[in-house]
DNA sequence: GTCACCTGCAATAGATTGATTGCATGACGA
DNA sequence: TCGTCATGCAATCAATCTATTGCAGGTGAC
């Protein structure tokens, strides 16, 4: 891994394709082939994408017979946004405390 | 926009640098200059991660003088976790029923 | 056994991103 | 006013990412 969890998913995170991937085996598990026919990009790109998907633990293979079909894995997801709203929650009380600061004094001593 | 909202937020989220810098303004708002004084990375660069966080809406320009201190937004993370949120609870209830069936019968017809 | 289909790997071209250097502009302080 | 410091813009280079094509390997159907 050359990234924490959560950069990782939040890197797959940030293709609006990967998110189109997504949002279709959300609705029904298919194959990359399956994802091709209804997708404007090759089999291939959308290989490289699920790829993507796999390594930031979004999506799952499952093989049946010669097919491989891609499943979305909710907890991946959920993992991520617990941290990302721990951070959030983190910054808000970090913010507030600066907010109050600012407000009471714009500049103090440089 | 060449993307919503969600998918820049989670594009800028996707970079251990921005994430580095995002921390160090949640601890205390500063300048490019700063934060490039205490990373290993020129303040060019600096700046274009900022713009990227910028753009996404994740941090705030502050004017003072002649410097310019960046503010991490709280409400803009959270709001994007929020959303993340609901894709995932989404996705848990319809990756439930799917496993439901997926236990009950391996391949019905097609 | 043979055919058809689906997957997997490799190589490649084009676009985007990350980082750098150099210079110009603008503001603060002496 | 002049010097200093911080920002801003432009150009450039390297690396990574996206998408494509072509072909080899395997599995299931007949």
């Amino acid at each position: 891994m050359t990234s924490s969890a959560v950069v990782q998913v939040c890197s797959a995170l940030g293709d609006e394709n990967r998110w189109q991937i997504l949002r279709m085996l959300g609705e029904r598990p298919r194959s990359a082939s399956a994802l091709a026919a209804e997708l404007p990009i090759s089999r291939q790109a959308i290989a490289q994408h699920v790829e993507v998907l796999v390594r930031a633990g979004l999506v799952e293979r499952e093989r049946h017979g010669r097919e491989v079909r891609y499943v979305p894995v909710g907890a991946a997801l959920s993992a991520a946004v617990g941290q990302l709203q721990a951070a959030a929650a983190g910054w808000d009380r970090r913010l507030e405390a600066l907010r109050r600061r600012a407000e009471g004094s714009a500049e103090v001593s440089g």
